[in-house]
DNA sequence: ATTTAGTACTTGACAATACAAGGTAGTAGA
DNA sequence: TCTACTACCTTGTATTGTCAAGTACTAAAT
């Protein structure tokens, strides 16, 4: 899988994901990885990017298979930021399927 | 416009563009701007790139308008990397907006 | 009791690529 | 001669994803 694609678009898909509900880090990873393939320490380093950025804010609880969850909760800013995006990738990825799929048909 | 979402894109609508014919650098920027916003200083070092990659064949035509231009050719192994390249976009921007999409609709 | 597997998070070195800004040159018109 | 447009190229910088390694907790297997 190319991986130049993924660049910002992984940001989205994170976002759309903890929009949807709280989520932890690695139930993230999972989630992500269902959509496109993922490598664990790409989500990680988003996660916190993403929070010192505000979008996120996170708290921590205990579970019983592991060592303490760190759950990550949208902003008001976060839920902005993620429109837009989704905005801006649906019309990016129109042009390029319009010229793209248009060529196809020659 | 996101710039991250580009990444990769642009190689992939270069290799579209010179395959449907040959194309100096100047007349590529101008047509890949109509598709996607985009830089001069983007455009040349991926023609370089995908030259000595063997995507594609150059050669030089005089031009009553200014300095000479250098024609880039798609050879055949151009084409398969192209069509590769449109087969991974076009599965990749379907998961992204099937996700995105029925999200949207919550 | 120790090892293994699964869960969960973090970090640092690295690679790829887009952009901004600048430079070099040729042609043509004011 | 100066400006504008055409045409090409390079360098430094920022962003972002990957890989690899490491820490640590729980529970089941040896």
């Amino acid at each position: 899988m190319n991986t130049q694609f993924k660049k910002g678009v992984l940001e989205l898909i994170v976002l759309a994901i903890v929009e949807e509900k709280d989520r932890y880090g690695y139930e993230l990873v999972e989630a992500v990885s269902k959509i496109i393939d993922v490598n664990e320490g790409t989500i990680y380093p988003i996660l916190k990017r993403l929070t010192n950025e505000g979008f996120f804010e996170t708290y921590f609880e205990e579970s019983k298979e592991g060592p303490m969850r760190k759950y990550y909760h949208i902003t008001a800013l976060g839920h902005n930021h993620c429109n837009e995006l989704k905005e801006e990738w649906l019309q990016f990825s129109k042009s390029v399927n319009t010229y793209i799929k248009r060529r196809k048909e020659k």
